[in-house]
DNA sequence: CCCTAAAGTTAGCGTTGCTTACATATGTAA
DNA sequence: TTACATATGTAAGCAACGCTAACTTTAGGG
């Protein structure tokens, strides 16, 4: 079962797929790399995929899933970085975010852009509720309450959407790269802004609009 | 000229083909619609849009072009819907961007999707730095400073981020469409504590971290 | 030591994007 | 009107790609 090159079987043919087409999807993007390319890359024949996979999709959808773990792996490490109620840690956890953006670019679009696969692939859910219950944990001890209540739902949820918008614009190039002070600074804002006016305030429910 | 269905000639292929590819894309996504089902719709044969466009690409830059407009348009309208500093011209903003999102959603991805384009295509870009202005100049007219200055565009990116990220997270399922409360307690937190925090606040370019 | 199943190969089919060569309509000028 | 150039359509077909069918080779268990 080793990945020999000499042997007629590869060894591990699936997981040797999935490296090539990320890499291949990661320069050409998601709906230009050729399968049979990444045969190439394997080294098998343009049938062998099909041993592993059903089609196309479900490739895409494997290199997706193992991005998707890469993704949450690094929030995972970035937030034991530092202790908890420490604002770097929340920091931490969006520049990792970001951090994976940039150097996966192409996955990161695959990920988010798989319009249906996100309601049919059990494995793509778990794995991404995973790492939105990362983001709840954190804000919950950030701001003192509990994790399962609606309020830091809601506010992991705006963070999200912050740091996550942040990743597309920057991958569209809305925001000059050549200008690193830019994300410093829009972190300081948030950073001073948004997260220090929620410590103790709105803690109770109030309706008003 | 006139689009006569009798004639050998079209009329005006090009915008029917555009139009054709837009359902098309909305309904199977970029990745999967044919070209020749979009002839089918027009009622021409395969080869004629190759008398309007140099390949596919080009048809799917068109069809974009096209969405980036009507989003632009959107915004416009929704700005001109209250006068200047009124709270409500922010929040009407923000509304109208998620709302193109909801109702045209493989539209939005294809339009933020397209990885190098934005670069290459002058048209492009050029509609998307419209709507950017237009955001930096209702931002700037909010807070009462200069459009131009970089504290207006850090802030107008930063809304911006958080609008496109929740744009993106709603179409990929993150939140909840059955629960319509979550948008608007969202769309209150923001402008509760973010959009106050800016007024007065943070005016000099401290270098605070 | 066979026998089964897993995992690979070769050949080829169908679809699809795109091109080439040809046909037809439109606009302009003699 | 007629002649011509150009724009815009059709028909036929090529090449590439995803995928399948039938066959071959290896691994592992009774």
């Amino acid at each position: 079962m080793e990945s020999n090159p000499k042997s007629y079987h590869h060894g591990d043919l699936r997981e040797g797929l999935l490296e090539a087409i990320r890499s291949l999807i990661e320069r050409d993007g998601p709906d230009k790399f050729r399968i049979a390319e990444a045969c190439r890359i394997a080294g098998v024949s343009t049938a062998a995929p099909y041993k592993h996979f059903s089609d196309r999709d479900e490739m895409l959808r494997g290199v997706a899933l193992r991005g998707m773990m890469r993704l949450r792996d690094a929030m995972r490490v970035a937030v034991e970085a530092y202790p908890p109620r420490d604002p770097r840690r929340v920091a931490g956890l969006g520049k990792a975010y970001v951090d994976f953006a940039r150097s996966e670019p192409g996955i990161f679009r695959l990920m988010f852009g798989l319009a249906e696969s996100h309601h049919s692939d059990d494995a793509l859910r778990r794995v991404s509720d995973a790492s939105e219950a990362l983001v709840e944990r954190v804000v919950a001890e950030h701001i003192g309450a509990d994790p399962g209540s609606d309020d830091v739902r809601l506010r992991a949820y705006a963070l999200w959407c912050f740091v996550h918008g942040h990743c597309f614009l920057t991958l569209d190039g809305k925001v000059d790269p050549h200008k690193p002070g830019v994300e410093d600074r829009l972190l300081a804002l948030v950073g001073d802004r948004m997260l220090p006016a929620w410590e103790g305030a709105d803690r109770n429910p109030s309706g008003a609009a």
